[in-house]
DNA sequence: ACCGACTTCGACAACGTTGTATGGAGTGGG
DNA sequence: CCCACTCCATACAACGTTGTCGAAGTCGGT
C-alpha cells in the first residue's frame, strides 16, 4: 500500500480509502491511485484489516465429523450458501469423532479469529469453549447439544421420528422388531432407541435384548448383524435401522436372502427409493437443520448477547410400501 | 500477551518465547508465564502471528463446484486430511459452475493470503491468477486443466475410461449406443465424449447425432431422454451416460420400462451396486485424484518454483455384468 | 584477573492495514 | 474582511505478534 501510494503520488490513508471506497475523495484521485493499484497489482491484505479493524475476518468455522458423509457435506453446502450472503467464507474441520482432535480444531478456530462457529459435537464436555463464547466468539451446536455449555442448538426430533418409524411397523402387524444401531454413545443414537422403546412399551411389547443391536458401524456389520437375527429362533419380521448406513447393510442382507421382512430406516438418502426392497424411512430436512443453524450464528454474529435458543426440527415419515 | 507479561513479570518477548515453545528460557519464567496465560485466558492470535511473521497461515484455499456432491465432498474430505498432517486448515468455497463467482472467490482467498489453492476450474480463464502465483502462492488444479496459465495439474483419464467403456458394450455386441453427457461445455465431457467417439469410430461405426443427447443436467432430464430415445424408429440397445447423475436416471427409466437394454456408466458412486438392473461403470480413485494434488500442492509450499508438472490418473471399468 | 563463548532476557522496530487528530484549502454568511 | 464551517488529504499511532540486536550474567580456561 505505501508503494501504491508513492506511485500515485498520494497518501498512505487516501490509499486505504479508495480499496474501502470510502467517501471524500477526490475522483480524480480515486483514478490515480486505482491506476496505481493495477500497474502494481496491489491486492489488500486480509489478514492485516482484520487485526487493525478490531474483529471481522468475514469466516467461520464449521467443526463436523467428517466431510466425506452426504449429511456433513449438505449441512457444509448450506452453511457455505448463507455465509455467502454474510460476505464470508467457511473453514470446515473434521473431528472424526475423537473429543481430542475436537478441542484442538476448535481451538485453533478460534485462534484464527473466525467470527463464529458451527459445531456438530463429537465430545461430552464442551466448556472449555466458555472462555471463547465470554471473549465474543458465537457458537450453535447443530445435530447434537453441547456439554458443559448452555449454547443455541438446533437438533432434529430423533425421538419423535423413532417413535413415528416403530409405530409403522406396528401398524402393518409387526411384533418382533429388531432395532440395529451404531453406537449407544452417540446423541442421536440415544434418542432413536429412546423412542423406538417408547412406541413399543406403548404397544404392551416387553424388551427383549436379543432384538436390539449395538455397535453397527458399517453395512457389512449391519447385514451380518440381520442375518444372526434371522438365524436366531423366533427371529423379527421386521427391522427398524437407526441411520442410513445400517439401513443400506440391511436392504443388502434382506435383499440377498430374498426376506420379506419390512425395513424402516432413519435418514433419507440419496437413492433410497431405487432399492430393490420396498424401504420406508425416517426423513427430514437437513438443509433446513444447517440453514436455521447458521442463520441464528450469522443473528448472533450481528448482535450479540441474547439467551441462548434451542430448535427443534420435525422428522416426517416417507412411505414406500409394497412394489 | 502485553497482559499476560505484566501478569508474570516479564517482558513482551518471553512471553512470546514461551507460547512458541523457543528455547533459551528458564524454567521458572517458563512456569510464571504459562501460569498467567492459564489465569488471564490468554490465546495466541493467529492472523498477527502470520502477519508478522511473513507468510503462514497455515491455510489453504480449496474451490470446488458444490461440496454437497460426492466426488467433490471427497475430494475436501482427502484435501483436509492432507492439510491436517502439515497443521493446516481448509477454507472451502463452492464457485457453483459460476466463473465470475469463481474469480471472485479465488481473488478472496488470495486477500486471505491462503499458503496455496486447490482449484477445481470453472471457467475457461484463469489468467488473472498469475499476477498470484508469482507473488507465491502455489496453485494446483485437479480434475480439469486451467485456462490461460501454465500450473500443476491432476487429471483423470476421461477419453481412456470412455473408450473402454463404449469397446464394452461393443463387445457385447451392441451396435447402437445412446450417450448422455451433461454439457459439452465442460471439460469431462469433452473428453469422454470424445473417447467414445473414437471407439465408435474405430469399429467402424458411423456418428449418428441421433444417439448423442447434450444437455442432460439431472436424472429426470436422463430418464426423459432415455424415454425419447427409445420411442424412436431404430432405438438404441445400450446406453452410456457420462456422469453418474446421468446414470441414475438412466437407469431408473430403463427400470421402469423393464428395459433390457445395457448400461454403462461413468463414475461409480456409492450404491451403484444395489441398483436393481446390471451396471457396469467406469470408477476412479477419486481419493487418489485428491490425494496427488494436495501433496503436490504441500510441496510447492515448502519448496518453490519448481516445473509445473501434469498427472494423469487411470480409471477401470468394474464389470457387473448380467444378475 | 582477564578473555571469549554461551545463555538468558528485554527494548525496539516492523508486518500491512485502519482510526484519530490535525492542517490547509475552499465556501458562504454576517 | 473575518469567522465558522465543510471538504479533502496527511501524519501518526495502533492492532497483536515476532525478528533483530544488544545488555547482562555465567562459566571455564588461561
Amino acid at each position: 500500500m505505501v508503494d501504491v501510494a508513492r506511485h500515485a503520488g498520494v497518501s498512505l490513508k487516501t490509499v486505504s480509502r479508495v480499496v474501502n471506497k470510502a467517501p471524500n475523495v477526490q475522483q480524480e484521485l480515486v483514478d490515480r491511485v486505482l491506476a496505481a493499484v493495477d500497474e502494481l497489482g496491489f491486492r489488500r491484505n486480509q489478514l492485516a484489516s482484520a487485526l487493525r479493524s478490531g474483529q471481522q475476518t468475514s469466516t467461520v468455522g464449521l467443526l463436523i465429523e467428517e466431510i466425506a458423509n452426504p449429511f456433513y457435506a449438505t449441512i457444509a453446502q448450506v452453511a457455505a450458501e448463507v455465509a455467502a450472503g454474510f460476505d464470508s467464507l467457511l473453514i470446515t474441520a473434521s473431528s472424526e469423532e475423537d473429543p481430542v482432535r475436537e478441542e484442538r480444531l476448535l481451538r485453533d478456530l478460534c485462534a484464527r479469529r473466525v467470527d463464529g462457529l458451527l459445531v456438530v459435537p463429537a465430545g461430552y464436555d464442551h466448556s472449555f469453549l466458555r472462555a471463547e463464547v465470554e471473549q465474543g466468539i458465537p457458537v450453535v451446536f447443530l445435530d447434537r447439544p453441547a456439554g458443559g455449555l448452555v449454547a443455541d442448538t438446533v437438533l432434529l426430533d430423533n425421538r419423535g421420528g423413532a417413535r413415528a418409524g416403530v409405530e409403522h411397523l406396528l401398524g402393518e402387524g409387526h411384533r418382533r422388531i429388531g432395532v440395529l444401531l451404531d453406537s449407544i454413545g452417540v446423541y442421536t443414537m440415544r434418542e432413536r432407541l429412546g423412542g423406538a422403546q417408547e412406541a413399543l412399551g406403548a404397544a404392551g411389547l416387553p424388551y427383549d435384548s436379543h432384538l436390539v443391536c449395538d455397535g453397527v458401524r458399517d453395512p457389512v456389520t449391519a447385514a451380518q448383524a440381520v442375518a444372526q437375527m434371522l438365524d436366531a429362533p423366533d427371529p423379527p419380521t421386521a427391522f427398524f435401522a437407526l441411520n442410513n448406513r445400517i439401513t443400506v447393510g440391511v436392504v443388502q442382507e434382506l435383499w440377498h436372502r430374498n426376506s420379506t421382512a419390512s425395513v424402516v430406516g432413519f435418514d433419507d438418502f440419496e437413492l433410497s427409493h431405487l432399492m430393490p426392497l420396498p424401504l420406508t424411512v425416517i426423513a427430514y430436512d437437513t438443509r433446513e437443520l444447517a440453514r436455521q443453524a447458521a442463520e441464528l450464528l450469522f443473528a448472533r454474529i450481528a448482535k450479540q448477547n441474547l439467551w441462548p435458543r434451542t430448535v427443534v426440527l420435525p422428522t416426517r415419515l416417507v412411505n414406500r410400501g409394497l412394489r
